[in-house]
DNA sequence: AACCCTCGCAACCGCGCAGAG
DNA sequence: TCTCTGCGCGGTTGCGAGGGT
């Protein structure tokens, strides 16, 4: 048996919000604030379910939503958030001001991911792809096979999770550097004293720790401190 | 002009987590 | 400690707009 659901479906309106359920959900929230949000339709007088509110809110009806096109900086900082953090969208939305996880999401699949695949690069590790043919000597008038997009590493380890060293075992790439221990520019190291840093507590209580200036973020911005890590 | 296809975005769905009782 | 409930997140779907044939 699985869960009750979240609302009764049968007396819930559904697909695209109209400008007066608009207008009374943004006015509910700006009369209450935030929260019970499966309390609030029938507050409101919304023949909606909680979540769909909630989300209509937090998507396009709160005040300090950015909207409009990214700027580059966004872009650039969201392929480096999404190189280190993986699709938390929840986690790099709260890297960026005004901007909503579902929008970068959005973001991400229509355009970042197109644009790192057109570069050479796959969006899910961040490293270069080798495009090869496969050649088949068993039937020479089958017909090629088509491209086939290789990684020219191993897939990184899931973010956020501990590495697991590999015992005795030789890399499949030896001639690859996988350190990703940044480093300042001299001039730089010398004024970021101490140098800041991101702290990222890991399942085993132990503890990740990102020089920011990796992702090109100014001392102090980013804080993964104050992030709620699932 | 009509049809088809692709793209982008808003919204939905299901699951996991955390807190309360 | 267990169960229930609500919230939040990530993945997926549906639909309208725009472009191509």
């Amino acid at each position: 048996m699985g869960r009750s659901p979240c609302c009764e479906k049968a007396h819930t309106n559904k697909g695209a919000w109209t400008r007066e359920e608009d207008e009374r959900l943004a006015a509910h929230v700006r009369a209450h604030g935030e929260g019970c949000w499966r309390s609030l339709p029938s507050a409101a007088g919304l023949l909606r379910c909680g979540k769909s509110c909630r989300l209509r809110w937090i998507n396009y009806l709160r005040p300090d939503l950015k909207r409009g096109n990214f700027t580059r900086d966004e872009d650039d900082l969201i392929v480096k958030l999404h190189s280190l953090l993986g699709n938390k969208w929840s986690l790099i939305a709260a890297r960026l001001p005004g901007r909503t996880d579902n929008e970068i999401k959005n973001y991400w699949n229509t355009h970042i991911r197109r644009k790192l695949l057109g570069r050479g690069i796959d969006p899910v590790t961040h490293r270069p792809v080798v495009a090869t043919t496969t050649v088949s000597f068993a039937d020479p008038d089958a017909p090629p096979k088509p491209p086939r997009l290789i990684l020219s590493s191993p897939p990184p380890p899931t973010p956020l999770q501990p590495v697991k060293e590999e015992e005795s075992k030789p890399p499949r790439c030896p001639d690859l550097n996988l350190d990703l221990c940044i480093s300042l520019p001299f001039q730089q190291q010398e004024d970021a004293l101490p140098p800041p840093r991101a702290h990222v507590k890991t399942e085993q209580g132990g503890g990740l720790c990102f020089s920011s200036n990796f992702l090109g973020l100014r001392a102090g911005m980013l804080d993964f401190r104050s992030l709620p890590m699932k």
